[in-house]
DNA sequence: ATTATCTATAGATCTATAGATAATGC
DNA sequence: ATTATCTATAGATCTATAGATAATGC
């Protein structure tokens, strides 16, 4: 009663490497939220469970933390975007390709693995007001699976006749859809209801969402008929 | 020589209110590049080029300084959107309403007032990773203009017969559009080139923008044809 | 006399480190 | 004996205020 206990364990003892990634992972939250300067070593060091000096004894500062949270965010998102890699080039696949973020995003869907994607695309945000670092290795290493297969697709639709319109350029429209897709997911990031669409069922956006996306790179109707078939996508996952 | 000067005036002495607004002008970029918690008053003063307390006697905080700027932001961007007010509602009208944002963002062209829209973008975003009051402000007050108009206009298009696909919303377009060219915005935040469009000349990304909405949103190829003819919108600006 | 501005500084964080202590594993 | 963890704290900011001084306008 009389001493005062100075000393109070508040976390159990584990080894290096596995307390390295419990910091990442609990740490990774508060980053999104907050982004680098705007949290303090003390929440952090909260969030995790753990004292301030211990943080430090596995990352030497805080700028390394993020680095490190970055880092983790790249490899974690292995993206399982590699699914779509053993598609065949063709206008079907173009559909499904198209129809793939819309789903995944606006159905809020994690990406298999654990991370969260709300986590993920405020860490791309926050990179963007940034020097674009992350967003850029987001962007362009995790996506460029999905680009050039949609690229690949749209060449496939052409020589199909399925899309008769003139193009400018090839590697446009993956990054218009994904604007779609990542905007909706932007406008998200707050609590507050920023958008109103009109629509309250998620599959019906999720609907408007693709063929606005398949008509825009000039899909004919006829063929966006014919492989346009949501139901049948879901099963084949 | 010996005497040391402890006062210096570095700044002129100009009236309450006018220096009030000089520090809102020049406090913006600042607030814009790193956001609330990015940026330290000491920043803030030397962008305005007075002292820190000259700042507190405009301003009792900080926070209040910021939501200053963003109302300032607000009121600034009265937004000449309101041009397109006068518009008739017709397929020629949705075609010159969709190329409008096209055009503005991408040419990066200012909205006649003195503010860059850079700098609105930015706020935007990081309101956007806040609690989004003020992307709610911006978006849902100064674009319902546009807003309005391009719903009137798509009803004007279908029952011109140049919109016959089915939409199961009304007011999901004007947001996809909205999206495309808020996140061209978002993504050229960064000085790093974080997207390769494919397309040198600006003019021809504005048109391809500008197409992929079109078709999007299901006008007919003959109407698009017959109505996006970008070089005599101009002449009429 | 009033108003605009500055210098100086208090008090509150915030990052990072030093050094002590408890748990683990040989 | 080694490793993981903590408490305590130094030193560096950072916000905000108190109080002094210079310019303005009557």
């Amino acid at each position: 009663m009389e001493q005062i206990k100075k000393y109070r364990k508040t976390s159990k003892r584990i080894p290096k490497e596995e307390r390295k990634v419990q910091i990442l992972r609990s740490v990774l939250p508060v980053f999104a939220k907050k982004g680098l300067r705007g949290c303090t070593t003390k929440e952090l060091a909260e969030a995790t469970g753990v004292s301030e000096a211990l943080i430090y004894k596995h990352f030497p500062s805080k700028e390394i933390l993020f680095d490190s949270i970055e880092s983790f965010c790249l490899t974690t998102t292995k993206a399982n975007i590699g699914i779509l890699e053993s598609l065949e080039e063709s206008t079907e696949s173009l559909v499904r390709c198209i129809y793939f973020p819309m789903y995944t995003v606006l159905q809020n869907e994690m990406v298999q693995n654990e991370m969260d994607d709300h986590h993920l695309h405020r860490m791309v945000v926050h990179s963007l007001l940034g020097d674009g670092e992350f967003a850029d290795d987001f962007l362009n290493n995790t996506y460029s699976i999905w680009q050039d297969k949609v690229e690949a697709c749209i060449e496939a639709a052409r020589e199909a006749g399925d899309i008769t319109v003139p193009h400018k350029s090839k590697s446009i429209f993956p990054w218009l859809v994904q604007h779609l897709v990542s905007c909706y997911a932007y406008k998200h990031l707050p609590e507050k209801k920023l958008v109103d669409y009109g629509i309250d069922d998620t599959e019906d956006l999720v609907d408007e969402f693709t063929l606005f996306a398949l008509r825009g790179i000039g899909l004919s109707q006829s063929a966006i008929d014919r492989y346009y078939h949501p139901g049948e996508f879901l099963r084949l996952r």
